[in-house]
DNA sequence: CACCTTTTTAGAATCATTATAAAGTACATT
DNA sequence: AATGTACTTTATAATGATTCTAAAAAGGTG
């Protein structure tokens, strides 16, 4: 399994949990937005394989912390990850409370002027509000 | 009272509690960011002056949505406000956990380019993540 | 296999926010 | 000023996402 060695070189245990949802989250074409409840819901349902809620948000939460994935910021009771850890941008509709990517390009160059003292940019993230 | 005629043209009636509550966002020569929480406790401690939590809640979200004030989106356990409804920017500090404000020109401008079909921007928000 | 550490788990606890429904208030109309 | 009605406030309960707990299970090393 290619996600084991991943794991190992990250200092995380390759348990049978933790593989299932590098399956459901990485191994795919397509990057993607979810919510934990999203992520067990998927689990759940298609995979036909329980696991805790609690091992979810801790799966999740270690993934992020390693860099494995983003959290979004955004004004929801639920929070948002993105399987994309590549600098880019999200519009947000919100009659749908659906997220679209924004590629690097489609916002052009992002230029802050202002420094602060001892402190480094660790982010930079646009979040475009849509209406009808 | 220069707030119950600004209270009055929204469609909301001037009551005792929405105009200290007006007092405490608005009466002041700086904007700030607040939550909730921080909100009540200010009406509490500084004023002692009892509002209902349920009330603070009702009348933050009124205000929002008359454009009084603006959520800022943020991964946080609360949600953050701002009275300063203007079109600018945040740096989030991560180890003071602490919101400063950037002026537009801060950043400069921020052209979308990408267009979605019958949607309309609402508002560009950029947040600046800082380290240590 | 034996040992030790990490991980998983179910369920409880926490905490922000929202809902409820009864009592109070603003205000237009008389 | 009294009345009626819709809007507000309030305490409290309910909800729901997330975190905590501590016991059982699994990974990894010798």
């Amino acid at each position: 399994m290619k996600y084991i060695e991943k794991l190992r070189n990250s200092g995380l245990r390759p348990t049978k949990q933790r593989l299932k949802i590098c399956e459901v989250l990485f191994n795919t074409e397509k990057t993607f937005h979810f919510t934990i409840n999203d992520l067990a819901k998927i689990i759940k349902d298609k995979l036909n394989n329980k696991i805790s809620l609690a091992t979810v948000y801790n799966t999740v939460h270690a993934f992020e912390k390693k860099g494995y994935l983003k959290q979004i910021p955004l004004n929801s009771n639920q929070t948002y990850f993105d399987t994309n850890t590549s600098d880019h941008h999200h519009f947000y509709d919100l009659t749908e409370e659906k997220l679209i990517d924004l590629k690097d390009s489609d916002v052009g160059p992002i230029n802050i002027k202002k420094k602060i003292n001892g402190k480094k940019i660790k982010s930079i993230e646009v979040l475009v509000k849509l209406d009808n």
